[in-house]
DNA sequence: GAAAGATAACCGACCGGTTGGTATAGTAAT
DNA sequence: ATTACTATACCAACCGGTCGGTTATCTTTC
């Protein structure tokens, strides 16, 4: 059998569900040499400890969500002048992906790695937290934008509504999952642009 | 040494607290033993099983989170016999106690639970789904008894309103956590707040 | 009221299995 | 020669769980 070039990667994609599925601690390595059909030596061949596994998982994991988040902002720019417009539309977008994003990966790993948090390096935590806070540094550049145009009638404090994002999606994520309705996270996103449309535009 | 008889409530204690800090595969019962200061022995006296540990956990966060909202129900209800009022005192009271909630336990032990679902046998879980589904209910009849009062102008799914509640505890929970920053659940549920005044009373 | 027995609460040595991780020799393709 | 593994053997640490005792306290019997 040759050998294959995209090892690495077929690690990782098998880690990360595993992980989804049952936590980090309870994914073993023997779980993901079966799930990958590779031997021990193979494993560690790419991954030097599980902790490595761990940071390679969260990194990766990292720079996806964010490109897509990204690309998704840029092709609501691409759609409107109007920030608030644009903002409503990226929303849009992020709710009708929540389809496919759902079916790829039913929640959000770095939700997963918060609540088994002591069992890493702090490093990975850091990167977590760092994660969130980019995460919320993106939506809130944009509700700044907004606000110049649109001051809101009621006051408003725009940090605690780019965190009503993220807890929007991982409360909805969280409850997608355990209560086994996929829809949820897509309705949530929907009261959240809901709300915004009412703040900025009454 | 008189035997105490607390010891199964400080099992409890313990294995809860070090649930949240690093979730339940990674919480060993030698780390229970250390913390609660007894033997091997000591803890399969009590508990036949970590999975019987488990049920007792989810079993008791159950009885207790239900009773601390019901409770904080029936203050509203003593405070104005106005449904949408009373929704609105009850939120601000959830929102003023989480301070407490926070140091008590900075997380939400089914929500921790549910991201190691596979570890558990179906009952842990069933019994999870239930717990939520629950509170779904009560926050529900609330929302459609003021919906009869106030009918809202622009169509309101009820459901999906009283997930909303969920998500944001959750959401917030999870954001305060990871990021350590404990306001943000309070500030969370006074943004829900505001969205279901301005749905009620536009 | 003292001895005997029952019981609840707990001790700690031990067991088999699993875990993350190492070592080493070999292979097949580039 | 380097890369990317396989195959097998092995290790120490840790894991959940068992089991035969032990101790303190309450209860019953004489």
């Amino acid at each position: 059998m040759p050998p294959r070039t995209d090892t690495r990667e077929r690690i990782l994609d098998a880690a990360e569900c595993l992980v989804l599925e049952g936590g980090f601690s309870a994914m073993s390595i023997e779980k993901i040499m079966e799930a990958v059909q590779i031997t021990k030596g193979g494993f560690f061949y790419h991954f030097k400890s599980k902790d490595d596994l761990a940071r390679a998982l969260v990194e990766r994991y990292g720079e996806r969500d964010t490109s897509l988040v990204q690309s998704m902002f840029e092709r609501a720019d691409t759609l409107s002048d109007d920030p608030l417009e644009r903002m409503l539309i990226f929303l849009k977008l992020y709710e009708e992906s929540t389809d496919k994003l759902y079916l790829a990966s039913p929640g959000c790993l770095f939700a997963s790695f918060s609540y088994e948090i002591r069992e890493f390096s702090d490093d990975i935590g850091k990167f977590i937290r760092e994660g969130f806070l980019a995460w919320r540094q993106l939506t809130l550049s944009r509700l700044e934008e907004i606000a110049r145009q649109y001051p809101p009638t009621v006051e408003t404090d725009l940090p605690e509504l780019a965190d009503m994002f993220m807890c929007t999606v991982e409360g909805g994520l969280l409850m997608s999952r355990t209560l086994g309705q996929e829809d949820i996270l897509p309705r949530q996103v929907a009261h959240y642009r809901r709300y915004l449309r009412m703040i900025f535009r009454p």
